[in-house]
DNA sequence: CTGTTAGCGCGTTCAT
DNA sequence: ATGAACGCGCTAACAG
């Protein structure tokens, strides 16, 4: 099995290895005969250029980086369906990173990544992660960052995000003018700018309709769901007076579900629930769920375009731009009037 | 900006760049003294090797290529999920490409993939993938393959699935059990294997029961949903008798109580449903969607282990082995006797 | 227009 | 135990 590279090729043609290479990258300074020719060999062995050699030379890797807390999630998953798309269109590979919402893993990856194997990242920050050391040193390595969602307030780059203190503030009055007057927020516990966006919209819209935020029913969510469905179990039957709803997290609104269920509280009557989610299926949901859903997918094109640019022109920091797209609000049957 | 690379420390360090290279890798041949002196430069000066240059060099690359139709889709992001933990344990980088069940699209990814970016392939083929000559190719560019979920039968290498036939048998007999007497079967019309065995368990367990196969009954649904929407509204109105439907895939189930609801046919009194489903709310659904679930992320990560264990011993062809994995069947409320 | 030469950063000889 | 030298495959600078 000889290789097949530009070696072989130049030998073969009897010409040299960089003519070879000047025709296949379509040079101008190559007569169209010669590259007639070795485009014709080149197809007839199938050759591929070595990407690595090529990356090495050119010190650019053609690939950018995702690092996400999740893939199996709605919203990320079509995240990367626009970075994919947006990637491909432009000739670049992606490669998919993991942290579980694990700082130590997404140091971990974000370390690795310094040594050049991807020109440029686009990242949503682990829920766990309050240190950004390690993201300040892609500056010095020369790569360029872009922040999706989960951004990170401390580090000046470009980010993409959605309007969740509007969305927030939305839901919220959704609940009110639906006519209740004791709305719960329930939301995963960290230090997550989304989270806290989310929750300053609720509380201004309570106050912008007179209502008084009581902290008593704002729910802190964990990781572990088992405990979120126990928490919610507690939180209404400790007040039995919440007739409305609105979580920040699509789990956090599906074990609603679950508790409202299992204590016989029915979901429009008794409470009235609207969550964030990109949940497909929200509207087969029994009542339908009424949600927040995010551009997930123009959100991930839009962040891997801005990148792509950056990328091409070399630069290692970007403006700090902050490009917000609009969530849309679909009112069903969950928080009828 | 001084780049820190081997060169840098070994200048640093009075010492050879082969020196520095030996000790990082911890080679036997290098004291224990220098060892610590270079690791504790290289620690400081965040040093991460060069992977385009190590690959190089190696002919390694340390990372694999998933291919697959969508990855917005339970179950391929189950999967990845699963094969991004397989690949990190083992201290791989994963690619993403998206096919978008396009043939063309498939063919010029693979063809691109061989140019050695990768150690190795998992893939789940296109729907629209009829020609498999571009898969040849991959056992001489020594890149191993290993199928999951979508296989291609001609090409003989390791394959994950589930047990389709028997799943589809499965489900039909729930159906004939809890009473029904004329099945419809809605299947995505292409040419790969999943559906076919799918159908033939459903066709086997109709006989088994003594009820006639009827070619009345079956549907072949198409890619766009609106159109999916129309021809299942066709098929119940053509054929009233219909009182249990067993969907060969997710959306032509979530598409089926639409078209139910829409008609007033109610589920499960009028109609029987199950179908294949990795929807997590499945169970929320209104009524409760009955469904045959994958172990998506064991097959993901199933399917990693073996390509990686082939990747490590530098096979470039596998043993045509075959893992059949267990899908499982959650009868909910949309079957209920 | 084409060939020669010189690296990119790293790992692996072969010396010592 | 360490250093010098070569080459992985490719691209770019410089000749001619």
């Amino acid at each position: 099995m000889t290789p097949v590279n530009l070696k072989s090729l130049a030998k073969e043609l009897n010409m040299s290895i960089a003519t070879v290479s000047r025709a296949l990258r379509d040079s101008h300074e190559v007569s169209e005969a010669t590259k007639q020719r070795v485009r014709a060999l080149a197809a007839a062995r199938h050759y591929e250029p070595n990407a690595y050699a090529s990356s090495l030379r050119r010190n650019i890797s053609k690939t950018i980086g995702v690092v996400i807390p999740k893939v199996a999630n709605h919203f990320f998953a079509l995240a990367i369906n626009g970075i994919e798309e947006a990637a491909r269109q432009a000739g670049y590979h992606v490669l998919i990173y993991l942290t579980h919402d694990d700082y130590e893993r997404e140091v971990s990856i974000v370390q690795h990544l310094k040594g050049g194997r991807v020109d440029g990242l686009l990242m949503s920050v682990a829920s766990s992660t309050q240190d950004f050391a390690h993201l300040r040193g892609l500056k010095e390595a020369n790569i360029p960052i872009v922040f999706f969602d989960r951004v990170c307030a401390e580090i000046n780059t470009a980010k993409v995000t959605t309007n969740d203190y509007e969305s927030g503030y939305q839901a919220t009055e959704h609940l009110i003018r639906a006519g209740c007057r004791h709305i719960a927020h329930l939301l995963i516990s960290n230090n997550l700018s989304i989270g806290q966006f989310r929750q300053q919209g609720y509380l201004d819209a309570l106050m912008a309709h007179g209502h008084a935020p009581d902290p008593g029913l704002i729910l802190h969510g964990v990781m572990d769901n088992e405990q979120n469905v126990a928490l919610i179990r507690e939180l209404l039957l400790r007040r039995p007076d919440i007739d409305g709803i609105f979580a920040s997290v699509e789990r956090l609104a599906i074990s609603t579900y679950h508790v409202c269920k299992e204590l016989g509280r029915r979901i429009p009557e008794d409470i009235k629930v609207i969550g964030f989610s990109n949940l497909e299926a929200a509207a087969l949901l029994d009542p339908p769920l009424s949600t927040i859903t995010q551009p997930a997918y123009d959100i991930g094109r839009e962040a891997a375009k801005i990148l792509l640019r950056a990328v091409e022109k070399k630069k290692a920091v970007l403006p700090g731009q902050s490009v917000v797209l609009e969530s849309a609000l679909f009112a069903r049957r969950s928080t009828a009037g």
